[in-house]
DNA sequence: TCTGGGGTCCTAGGACCC
DNA sequence: TCTGGGGTCCTAGGACCC
């Protein structure tokens, strides 16, 4: 049987700012969302604070300032290059990683005698190398690796490590039969809602369920995760990266906007980025959707949300011809009058480069293209992104985002790196 | 004044066909 | 006056994740 293991970083985005500022060690921090708009991160000392997962930020402005919670901006550079460390980490100690998230591995134990041992040696490595501490999960399923990891983390007594089959059953039951059936990957608030009102309030009842009433009620999805939990691995390890079948680019704007310009000088940039990553992982796409929405908080405003699907002629990577089906797209959607707020950009139906074969599609990109296309991605990636863009980016900055307090790029830009006085 | 962005998977329902 | 039903394919949207 295989034995599968998640290791999650803790509070990773504020450990990340406090790895590189030793003022901010025992400081309260809180790390923001694009556009300074809410908290995706917390330092232990800020969650003890009390400030909430995910509360908007001019709601705690106030707080923050009282208690001396420093706020940071997202370092989307920062925890990226961070987080490839912590995986390679990982990759030197065994054989079986699957990159889950920017902060989360699994990792198949398949080999090892004391897969508790490996877990502490793991936790030690990455505290000592790159000072962030994990939690590991050890468990017979992915869902199981899950939640002994949730219990890892919430129960010191365990050092940081908790396996399923290291425990006695009657003291993992009891762990099961104390938190709430959301507490399992794959159980949100309204399957949470439901399932509640159904009976099936702890993650031991759940387990407890018969697999093919759970299908027949709510769905194959959640009979997977039944299974799981009773230590049947369903869910599969994918060691290696697939290529992503959507690539998504969208913002929201710092404040409304009404103008046409403005939008489209948005959509023109988010474009950009979509096709940089469509042809960083070498696909081509056959279409774009274009979405834009108003701000669904200002209860106040007329609403208006569009998603516009806009086929290709044939598969591309090329900005140029990605821009001209976003730009009809955008034609099609925009309505005058209403107040936008956000809009993006979703690149679909997409397929490797090289396994285009032109008896398949009408024709494909000329290689010319190709050959510019690649020449404006190297420059970019040498001299910064956005040195060379295309003209409609210009036509308004109006949209750009807020990021009021971002830290430097510690490890990803020489200007920024850390500086250390003798 | 100010409420994220980028993904995956599944399903309901419409269009179309015979 | 009576006016099918089943299969397939596609897409939009929902639920979930971090």
């Amino acid at each position: 049987m295989t034995i599968y293991a998640l290791v999650d970083a803790n509070n990773f985005y504020a450990t990340c700012e406090k790895v590189f500022d030793p003022s901010l060690a025992d400081v309260p921090l809180v790390v923001l969302s694009n556009n300074d708009g809410c908290i995706v991160a917390r330092s232990a000392e800020a969650k003890e604070l009390g400030i909430p997962m995910g509360a908007p930020m001019h709601q705690w402005k106030g707080f923050c300032a009282n208690h001396g919670v420093v706020i940071k901006s997202s370092n989307y550079a920062l925890y990226g290059d961070m987080s490839s460390r912590m995986l390679a980490i990982l990759q030197k100690l065994c054989p079986d990683v699957e990159s889950y998230s920017i902060d989360e591995s699994f990792l198949k134990l398949d080999g090892f005698s004391d897969a508790t041992v490996l877990g502490y040696e793991i936790r030690q490595t990455l505290q000592q190398h790159i000072k962030v501490t994990c939690g590991v999960g050890i468990g017979p399923s992915k869902t199981l690796a899950k939640f002994a990891n949730h219990i890892a983390k919430k129960h010191p007594e365990y050092g940081g490590v908790f396996s399923v089959s290291d425990a006695p059953k009657i003291e993992f039951e009891q762990l099961m039969a104390y938190y709430p059936v959301n507490e399992i990957w794959g159980v949100g608030r309204q399957l949470s809602k439901r399932l509640t009102a159904d009976g099936i309030e702890t993650v031991l009842d759940l387990s407890r369920c018969d697999a093919k009433a759970i299908h027949a009620r709510y769905g194959v999805v959640l009979a997977k995760t039944v299974r799981e939990l009773r230590g049947e691995a369903c869910i599969s390890f994918d060691d290696i990266a697939a290529p992503k079948q959507q690539i998504i680019a969208s913002r929201s704007f710092a404040g409304v906007t009404t103008d046409y310009q403005t939008v489209k000088a948005a959509l023109s940039h988010h474009i950009s980025r979509a096709a940089e990553k469509l042809r960083l992982q070498e696909s081509v796409c056959a279409h774009v959707y274009v979405m834009i929405r108003t701000n669904p908080f200002r209860e106040q405003d007329p609403q208006y949300r569009k998603t516009i699907l806009m086929p290709l002629p044939h598969p591309t990577a090329d900005t140029a011809v990605l821009m001209k089906a976003a730009m009809a797209a955008l034609r099609k959607g925009f309505i005058p009058g209403f107040r936008y707020h956000k809009c993006g950009v979703m690149l679909g139906e997409i397929h490797p480069m090289n396994a285009l074969q032109t008896d398949l599609f009408a024709s494909v990109d000329d290689p010319k293209r190709l050959r510019l296309m690649g020449l404006l991605d190297s420059i970019n990636k040498r001299q910064g992104s956005g040195t060379l863009h295309m003209a409609s980016t210009q036509l308004s900055a109006a949209w750009h985002m807020r990021a009021e307090n971002r830290s430097p790029r510690y490890t990803t830009c020489w200007e920024e790196l850390p500086v250390a006085y003798a």
